[in-house]
DNA sequence: CCAATTTCTTAACCTACATCAAGTGCCGCC
DNA sequence: GGCGGCACTTGATGTAGGTTAAGAAATTGG
């Protein structure tokens, strides 16, 4: 169930009284998602953050020569926002897309604001959320500085083993940084070493 | 006055009582450190967030082959740590270094989770940071994965316009992502361009 | 189950940036 | 105040990965 789901995802972190979890889940919002339709668009300021229940999305930019690039992945029990516009309330510059049929949970930044107010352990769990992301934000800027495209796609394939054979390769090849051409042909150099 | 610049920089998002300004600083301990002298080592755990009050560190990997990757500067009024290794107290990726004279006031993270239970405030505080960190690195990693060195020159000289003219160039050359070599090339054809 | 579309592969050629090397200028330190 | 070393420049050459193009394979939606 996925009020389940999202309820486990917080114990990684916190832990809530019934009273809590009850007055949380009000403030969620399901949403259904369909194959190639978008959660948020390049422009859009981002009012919610999204936890996906089922399903997967991908959070990409498009650069000013058309291309795009992914900067994350959300499978099953991730949470995902562009946090550029949802803390600045700008206009954002991702967009927000699903991969596959998706359900998501919605918790808006109003809600989520109360949230840290009325019960302190919510800005606690996503302190150490988005600490987790900085760090992994880091992590993929100094793996793009210092690896080869092809550690990069065994960095990929360790961190992400359950979404390789899930998803198209040129998604793949777009989080890694490199064209589906060049991917392609490294993946058949890679086959050929073994 | 140091203390100053500190509370000065918490009140960018919070608003401290007397005393609890003075548990805080109860809680901080401050640093010099020499030019070229290392505030935290490759494969030390960090156990210190460190704001800087005079001077100038830089946080860097190195990489297997030796070359260094700025990761970030650190001028008077910012913080900086490595958010890795502080976060898991597993042994560290980076190395901080002071570029100048430098001093600092160092919040170890005990007391820094002291601070969370005994002022909450502090705990919106420093998500506000990280919030504003990750912000940050994700932009970095999308203009290291969209422009080319001489566009990244030109943002970093908007975003850091105090730092340019401050800091050796292959300090910047290495930020950016690109040899001092050809970042030397890169300048002397943007000037010969004007 | 078929047609349309999207995804993947392969190949020839191109470019941004790296590497190596040699030289110049300059700053800090005894 | 001279010299040792570091920072910067410039040139020749090397390479990871991009671009363009065209065909083969796989999905998907009807």
């Amino acid at each position: 169930m996925p009020l389940d789901l999202i309820l486990h995802n917080l114990e990684k972190h916190i832990h809530l009284t019934r009273e809590e979890q009850e007055i949380f889940t009000a403030y969620l919002q399901p949403k259904k998602i369909k194959r190639k339709q978008y959660l948020l668009t390049y422009g859009e300021v981002c009012k919610y953050s999204a936890f996906v229940t089922a399903g997967c999305l991908r959070g990409y930019t498009v650069d000013k020569s058309g291309i795009e690039h992914v900067l994350s992945f959300a499978p099953a029990d991730w949470w995902i926002a562009d946090m550029y516009s949802l803390i600045s309330q700008k206009p954002g510059i991702q967009n927000i897309e699903a991969l596959e049929d998706t359900d998501v949970l919605l918790l808006s930044k109003v809600n989520q604001e109360k949230l840290y107010t009325q019960i302190p352990k919510f800005e606690h769990f996503f302190r150490i959320l988005t600490e987790n992301s900085l760090v992994a934000s880091q992590q993929r800027l100094i793996d793009s500085l210092s690896l080869t495209a092809e550690e990069r796609y065994n960095n990929f394939c360790k961190r992400y083993p359950t979404l390789i054979d899930h998803l198209p390769q040129k998604q793949i090849a777009s989080y890694i940084g490199v064209t589906p051409e060049f991917f392609s042909r490294m993946k058949s150099v890679i086959v050929r070493k073994k």
